[in-house]
DNA sequence: GCCAAATGGTTTTATAATGCAACCACACGA
DNA sequence: TCGTGTGGTTGCATTATAAAACCATTTGGC
């Protein structure tokens, strides 16, 4: 193909994520990550992928500052690939990709596993959208809106730097 | 590249939810219908694709039942896309996208729109995520356990049918 | 009712991304 | 120090993607 066209830049946020994750490996590879896997090798078993293919992605994740290479924890010289905040941010994300699957994919009974609260073994609450009041949202209740202008200084004061 | 693997039938569900939305364009015609596009054109001209691409990406979509085909509601003898149910249910993922966006972003200044409450004109909150009794749950106080083994009816029950 | 333009695609062709397999360098353990 | 495990890289085949050209219907204007 011609090169893939990029979204970088693009004004929608949306976009502008599926830049770093949308591609067909990189959110198994954080699903992973989330689930503390840290070696590359690791990764490669659970993941079933070509390895050529798992070092690309993971050269680009850490180049999105999704993971980070760091020492191995277990004093080996090798590195392990670690999730940053903004990795760990993706959390939501992973979250509302299996809750849909959980509520509307065809074959239900071939997906093993639930998401549970630790403490007490139960399901999570199903992710729902409210207001700044705390009101339920649905998709008919919201719309976009352009962004506010960046706040400025008045150009008095940025005379002064 | 030897044909792209596929997640169809992968026990997780995070990866059956990729094997339909995780391509590069697929979510992006997701939020311009969300946003209320149609048609084959609108979808064209709004996201810039080649042709042939979304007409793959509409079918495959139409075949996982998230877009529907309908004819035109102003009467021409064109067809429209739009939403079913399983694909208006997408929305959350897409907030979660944004809202990773809108927090991780290394150049927030050049997303252009913001999610609103439509009534009060006010930001939507913050995607959280809950248990069943209501606390406010992190990464850290989840965790995934097998699926309870499916409902099924006893020999004897079964021999009834 | 007829012609031009719009709509909604398909076909063709190129190039890039993907996947597999083989290879390789270094670390590690015995 | 020798064999093995870890963490990749390098070819090569094949597919997916993209741009452009092409085409069939539908529509609007007259």
């Amino acid at each position: 193909m011609v090169k893939r066209t990029s979204f970088e830049g693009d004004a929608c946020p949306v976009a502008r994520a599926l830049e770093a994750l949308g591609d067909w490996w990189s959110l198994l590879i954080i699903r992973e990550a989330l689930l503390g896997v840290r070696r590359f090798g690791e990764f490669q078993n659970k993941l079933g992928m070509a390895k050529n293919i798992l070092a690309t992605r993971l050269r680009a994740l850490v180049d999105h500052g999704i993971l980070t290479t760091a020492p191995a924890s277990d004093g080996s010289a090798y590195q392990e690939y670690v999730l940053t905040p903004k990795g760990r941010g993706t959390f939501p994300i992973l979250v509302a990709l299996r809750q849909w699957s959980e509520e509307f994919d065809d074959y239900p009974e071939e997906i093993e596993t639930i998401l549970v609260d630790r403490a007490k073994g139960r399901p999570i609450r199903k992710i729902e959208l409210r207001a700044e009041d705390g009101r339920l949202l649905t998709l008919a209740d919201t719309t976009l809106k352009p962004r506010p202008a960046p706040r400025r200084r008045s150009a008095s004061a940025r005379s002064n730097l």
